[in-house]
DNA sequence: CTGAAAGCGCTTACAG
DNA sequence: CTGAAAGCGCTTACAG
C-alpha cells in the first residue's frame, strides 16, 4: 500500500491523502473520512524509510544539560549521548550538550537558557532537584526528558537508576557474604538525596529479613572523598563491622580508611568509576551494582527524538536502566 | 555531497558516478579515477535513507537454523531474532526460522538443506559440534554467521557466550559465598562439550587462589534432570560440598536432589530458565550467570544482514554477549 | 479545498 | 563505456 495506490483508490491525488493521514488540515470532512477508512481497510503503513529520507532534511535540535564536568561516572553517559547523536543524525538530529559542574541550580538555568537561545526542539536533562529548578522546566513548552535522576514534572519520560531496586541488590550481594549473619555499615552521600535515601531504604529492607544480619551504622559523606576517609576511620574506632556498603561516591576515601585499618571487612560499591574499578580488580571490593550509565544517556536521546520526530511516546514514563552486578572477573 | 554534485564536479553523469562508487564496473579507467579522487577529496557520505530505500525494494533472506525444541532456554533467543527481523523488515530482509529438536546431525543438515531450496543469502546457525555439520557448512558460498554455540569453520562472526569468563564469575560467587574457605562441587552436562568444559576451567582456575576452597567433585549429568538428581543425591551420600555450582542445564534436578537432602548448601547456577528463576527467586539457589539471550539472536541477525545489506563486517569474529550476574532481587 | 508538479538522494534499466 | 530518463514512496510548495 502506498499513498498513491490510496490516492488512486479514493479517487483524488496523493498530496490531499497526504494531508489527511497527516492530519495537516484543509481537506473536506468527508473525503477526509473516505481516504481514512480505506487507509485503515487496506492497513497501510507509511514507508518509514521515504518519510525519513524527507523529515531529516527539516533538523531536529536536542539540547542537553548534564552536570558531568569533574565527575567521570558520567563519562559514559556521555558516550551514550554522543553515540546515539551520532546514529541519529542521518535522521536530521543535532545535539547541543551543555556540561556544567556540580549542584549549582543558578548554572544550570543559565544553561537551559542558553539552549533555548540556540533554539532546541527538545530538552534532555539531569535536573538538580530543587524548587527553581522545577519552577523552570514547568515554564518550558518544549518536550523533557529527564536522565539519571529525576524532577516532578510532566514529561515525556525520565530514564536512570531504580535506586532503591539497587540498594536491594547490594542487600543480596551482603546476604550471599555475610551468609548466616553479621554486622553491616551503609555509607551514603546525604539522606537528603532521594536516590541515596533509596538505596539505603533498599538494601535495609533486603537484609532484615535475615535475622543475624545487623544494620550497625548510615554514614552520610558528601559524596566527598576526605569526608569518607574520617567518616569511616571514624567508624572504625568504635565499632565492628564485617561489612561495609558505599551506596554514593566517595569511595576511595572510604577504602582507604578500610585499608588502613588492616582489619579484614568486605565491601560493596555502586557504579564503576576509576577507584571501585580498581579496587574490584585487586580484590579488595568483594562487588559493585552498576546502573548503565551509557544506556542511559542513549536513551534519553532516543526517547527524545523519537517523541519530536515521530510522535512516539514511550510505553512508560519511568524507563529503569538495570542494576547489574559486577565482580572481580566481570567485562 | 551528493551523487549529483559529484557528477558535476566530475563532468559526467549520475549514472556513472554509481557505477564508480558501487563498483559496477564499466567505466573508463581515468575517469573512474577522477570521480573517486573528488569524492574522496569532498569526503562523500552515502545517504543511507536514500540507498536503504532503494535497497528495501530487493527482499534479503536470512535462514536461521536453531535447535529450540523443547528448550525453553531459547525463547529469548527466538524473541531476539524476531525482533531483529521485525525492525529489519523494512529495509528489505525476509527471515526463515527452522526449529529443530535435540543434537541431531541429520536433522540439522536437513534443516540447513530446505533452507537452501527455499533460496537464502546468508545463514544464522547454532551449529553442532560435529564433522559432518562441519563438512556441510565448508561447501556453503553463502555467509555464515553462527550464534549461541560455535563450530571451527570460515564465518562472518561468531555471537554467544565466552563460556570461560563465565565460569571465572561464578568462581568470584564461589569465592563471595565461601569467604575463606569450604568445598565446592561442579555438575555440568558433559565434559565433552566445549562450552562446559570451559566454564568448568574458569570456575576452578578462580577458586584455586583461594586456598580454602577446595573442588572436591566434577560431576556429569548430560544435560539431563534425572541423572542430575541421581548425580547429585550420590554426591551427597558420599561428601560433604558447601556449595554446588551447576555449569548446564538439569539444575532442577539436582536442586530437588539437595532440598531432599535438607542439607544446607549453597547453590549456584547458570542462565535464567524456568526453574533457575523459580528458585532463585525463592532464595534456594543464591545466584545465576546468565548470558544475554536475546541479544544472542538480535545480533547474530542484525551483523548477518549488515554483511550482506551493506558489505559490512564486525570488528571482530567472536561476538561475546556479557557475562550477567542475577541475584534474588535482580529484574 | 484540491491536484499537478517538483523534489529528497539514490539506483536501475535502456538506448546509444 | 556513457548519459538521459524513470523510479523508490513520501512531502512540499504552488496555482487555482
Amino acid at each position: 500500500m502506498t499513498v498513491k495506490e490510496i490516492a488512486d483508490l479514493a479517487g483524488t491525488s496523493r498530496g490531499t491523502v497526504d494531508r489527511v493521514l497527516n492530519d495537516r488540515g484543509n481537506v473536506n470532512p468527508e473525503l477526509a473520512q473516505k481516504i481514512k477508512d480505506i487507509a485503515a481497510r487496506e492497513n497501510y503503513q507509511p514507508n518509514q524509510l521515504a518519510r525519513a529520507l524527507i523529515n531529516s532534511r527539516k533538523r531536529i535540535r536536542i539540547g542537553v544539560v548534564i552536570h558531568s564536568v569533574g565527575n567521570p561516572f558520567f563519562d559514559d553517559v556521555l558516550k551514550g549521548i554522543y553515540s546515539r547523536a551520532k546514529k541519529l543524525g542521518i535522521y536530521g538530529l543535532e545535539v547541543s550538550v551543555k556540561q556544567i559542574r556540580g549542584y549549582c541550580a543558578k548554572e544550570q538555568i543559565g544553561a537551559i537558557d542558553e539552549l533555548l537561545k540556540e533554539g532546541i526542539d527538545g530538552l534532555a536533562i539531569m535536573p538538580i532537584n530543587l524548587p527553581e529548578i522545577k519552577a523552570r522546566l514547568e515554564q518550558l513548552t518544549i518536550p523533557i526528558v529527564t536522565f539519571n535522576t529525576d524532577i516532578d514534572i510532566r514529561k515525556i519520560a525520565f530514564v536512570g537508576c531504580d535506586y532503591y531496586n539497587s540498594g536491594r541488590i547490594s542487600g543480596d550481594l551482603a546476604k550471599l557474604i555475610l551468609g548466616r549473619g553479621g554486622n553491616a555499615a551503609i555509607v551514603v552521600g546525604s539522606f537528603k538525596i532521594f536516590g541515596h535515601q533509596q538505596r539505603v531504604e533498599g538494601f535495609v529492607d533486603s537484609v532484615s529479613k535475615t535475622p543475624g544480619i545487623k544494620v550497625i551504622a548510615e554514614l552520610e559523606n558528601e559524596d566527598d572523598d576526605e569526608q569518607s576517609y574520617a567518616a569511616v576511620k571514624k567508624l572504625l574506632e568504635e565499632q565492628e563491622p564485617d561489612l561495609i556498603y558505599f551506596a554514593a561516591a566517595g569511595i576511595g576515601g572510604g577504602v582507604r580508611a578500610i585499608l588502613e585499618s588492616g582489619r579484614d571487612i568486605r565491601i560493596l560499591a555502586v557504579d564503576d568509576t576509576e577507584p571501585v574499578h580498581k579496587y574490584l580488580r585487586d580484590g579488595v571490593i568483594s562487588a559493585t551494582v552498576t546502573q548503565q550509565p551509557y544506556v542511559q544517556g542513549d536513551n534519553a536521546i532516543k526517547i527524545l527524538f523519537d517523541y519530536i520526530a515521530n510522535n512516539k511516546s514511550p510505553r512508560e514514563v519511568n524507563n529503569f536502566t538495570e542494576n547489574q552486578v559486577k565482580l572481580r572477573n566481570s567485562k
